[in-house]
DNA sequence: TCTGGGGTCCTAGGACCC
DNA sequence: TCTGGGGTCCTAGGACCC
């Protein structure tokens, strides 16, 4: 018998979170921004209706958040992430064997011997579960591979009928659900396979999964052959139950304010490697190579240029000042006069974890010292907020993201506290 | 004026080495 | 004049996901 798969999918996820605490946001248009106000990355059904996209930049609908009244959210990652995992926990409840997949979403291993009706059940039972005990509505695909599980979950947000739970699995119904699905809405088909596909006339999912597999294998690589591969019912996707430890760590953001000398990219940064370092230390892990990357704004017409370069650690380390060292020797190498600067970065590669790490024979006593002195700053950083304890590398901030719309941060910053003003 | 951030994997060409 | 094959590393770019 071949495995079988849920997708567990919450809908409108960041949307979903705001509700749970504030009934009257229910029927209401909802969006909420990226980082640095920028593009919609959540909307509730009403927004969705106004015409609202995904990825819409915030500057192009200011004039319909304020017409049709639509509330505006910067993300609250940290109610988000405590949402998501009592969302997993709850899950658990059904199966051990659950992979996290994103935020919004997990992949459970079902029984694989069920009936078509016992399988819609049993999902109908998931999604009652975590809305009583959540307060999040979610959405739930089964099918015998991971890419038709996602197509399931898919087919179940269309249809009303569907009562949000679709089975494929042992189901009649999978070349029905290939048929209405649009090959560019496949799990792993992206905009350019699907522009690349249409012009072959390969429009649903069907179409895809009957495609030949050599031209498959030369057009969308092994890549693009194993999602056809899903799509036939031969599962290459496995649960995967301990994430794979990280292969690299990045800190980069887009300036409020272009940067246009040395001196201010420098800073910047800095200051992307130090927070890099503390998520570093908080995986316990330590890099043995680190990439700076900078560049233009693709958006405007002005000259472009973009570059990065790799720098070598010669011994693995966390120590936030190493790392802002060779992220300048970096920075100093492609940095080039006369352009002017919308966006940079940090990527801390290689990276393995502390307990196996190379260190330097002869700098025994400093790495301890070093240790020390990081796990005293990332302590207090914890404690009294981040950027209490910060380096020495300048104080402009020139390039400090934009965030004019920032609700406020009640639970991680004194000065932002809930007030109530008492109405007498 | 204003277009996110953090990841993974694959491919391909050139340099260099044996 | 003839002139292979396999490996690694680097860089760059492209594709995808949430």
């Amino acid at each position: 018998m071949s495995p079988v798969f849920a997708l567990v999918d919450c809908n409108n996820f960041y949307v979903s979170c705001e509700r749970v605490f504030c009934a009257r946001l229910l029927k209401r248009a909802i969006v909420v921004l990226s980082n640095n106000d920028g593009c919609v990355i959540a909307r509730s059904e009403e927004a969705k209706q106004l015409g609202i996209g995904m990825g819409t930049p915030a500057f192009h609908i200011t004039r319909l958040i304020e017409t049709k009244e639509v509330e505006v959210f910067s993300s609250n990652y940290a109610l988000y992430g405590d949402m998501s995992a009592r969302v997993m926990e709850t899950l658990r409840e059904f199966t051990p064997e659950v992979e996290i997949y994103s935020i919004d979403e997990a992949f459970l291993h079902l029984p694989e011997d069920l009936s078509n009706e016992e399988y819609v059940n049993l999902g109908q039972e998931i999604r009652a579960k975590v809305r009583k005990w959540t307060g999040i509505p979610v959405t739930v695909g089964i099918a015998e591979t991971k890419t038709l599980a996602k197509l399931a979950a898919r087919v179940a947000k269309k249809s009303e009928r569907a009562a949000g739970v679709v089975n494929l699995a042992r189901s009649p119904h999978v070349e029905r659900a290939l048929q209405m699905t649009n090959a560019e809405d496949v799990w792993g088909i992206g905009r350019q396979h699907a522009r690349m596909l249409k012009g072959a006339n390969i429009t649903t999912a069907l179409a895809l999964r009957d495609a030949p597999d050599k031209w498959i294998r030369r057009r969308m690589s092994v890549v693009g052959l194993r999602t056809v591969f899903e799509l036939r019912g031969t599962s290459c996707l496995p649960l995967e139950f301990c994430p794979p430890p990280k292969k690299s760590i990045t800190v980069s953001r887009s300036f409020g304010r272009h940067v246009e000398t040395l001196a201010d990219m420098r800073e910047a940064v800095s200051h992307f490697t130090a927070r890099a370092a503390e998520k570093l230390r908080r995986a316990e892990l330590i890099p043995q190579a680190l990439v700076v990357f900078l560049s233009t704004n693709k958006w405007n017409d002005a000259p472009q240029y973009a570059s990065s370069a790799v720098v070598h650690l010669p011994v693995a380390t966390d120590y936030t000042p190493e790392l802002i060292r060779a992220a300048h020797r970096g920075i100093e190498r492609i940095y080039v006069e006369g352009y002017t600067y919308k966006k940079a970065g940090v990527v801390l590669v290689d990276l393995v974890p502390v307990a196996t790490a190379q260190c330097n024979f002869f700098d025994i006593p400093d790495t301890e010292r070093a240790r020390s002195l990081m796990g005293a700053i990332d302590k207090v950083n914890a404690q009294f907020g981040r950027g209490t304890l910060r380096f020495a590398a300048g104080f402009k901030q020139g390039w400090k993201t934009r965030a004019e719309h920032r609700q406020p941060r009640y639970t991680t910053h004194w000065g932002e506290l809930l007030t109530l003003n008492a109405a007498i």
